[in-house]
DNA sequence: TGTACTGTAATAATAAAAGTTACAGTATGA
DNA sequence: TCATACTGTAACTTTTATTATTACAGTACA
């Protein structure tokens, strides 16, 4: 998985939990992750898309959650990040004259499934309200 | 995670316990993963550290494993190979001047220990010798 | 209608991963 | 004992992915 990314969106989403109703602005934003808005804008895309942030253009626009936080889990934001699978789905071309080579990335592939499913079982038992939390 | 390299170490272990008790050169191995020998001359000397194969030098060396595929779990493949964190520890430098940006990093680090272990319990469920039967 | 934003594309800079070459060191066995 | 077939490792190059930057059109507000 994408690694900065996830740490990237969390901080975004933590830093709207303790704002939330306002409409925060991604130079704010990026000011507290210390990273170029223009990131930060792209990040908030993918929240978007997810339904996890509203964004607002135009002046006095920014970002906001879109549902309580305590309605909004890891497991959510580590979906919204991922692009690549967990340990590298068949980035590799093996052999397919070799009997392992020619299935391995097959196998690899639901070993991989199944190691992603309980990854996501355990941060989906963290909410964002629950994560803020440890700020206090 | 280091994505190829989980892939190219199971690999390697799925080729050596399809021919235990033999010694198996690099150039082999590397013949069937389709990459170069000295790529799996590195994963190999990660895989030795961590005990879970011997290797022979000079004439008819290679490499074997250490000791039977049922006492090999994917939790050893995956803490050998790893080196960043599952999701990425601690890249950013966010401000320190926010309250958010100073404690974040520690927080992510406990929510990125939880889930570690939660993943390390899972491949730590599937043996060397399980994850071989599914090329039968 | 100027201003402060977003959204996004295009590009550049940087960092990480993978591949390659090279070669010293080591067992083997002819 | 010496040519051979390996390992181990360093140094370097190439490739790919990530991150940062610049630029600007679009939007809403006051």
């Amino acid at each position: 998985m994408n690694s900065g990314r996830f740490a990237i969106s969390v901080h975004i989403l933590t830093l709207l939990t303790f704002s939330e109703d306002e409409w925060k602005s991604s130079e704010y934003l990026a000011g507290s992750i210390n990273i170029n808005p223009v990131l930060v804008r792209k990040e908030l895309g993918n929240l978007r898309e997810r339904g996890l942030v509203l964004s607002k253009e135009g002046k006095s626009g920014g970002s906001r959650l879109a549902k309580p936080a305590d309605q909004i889990f890891m497991s959510e934001v580590y979906e919204a990040v991922k692009q690549k699978d967990l340990l590298g789905k068949g980035i590799n071309s093996p052999n397919p004259a070799c009997p392992v080579g020619r299935m391995i990335n097959d196998h690899l592939d639901s070993l991989y499934d199944d190691a992603e499913k309980t990854l996501l079982a355990s941060l989906g038992k963290v909410s964002l309200s629950e994560f803020c939390k440890k700020f206090d």
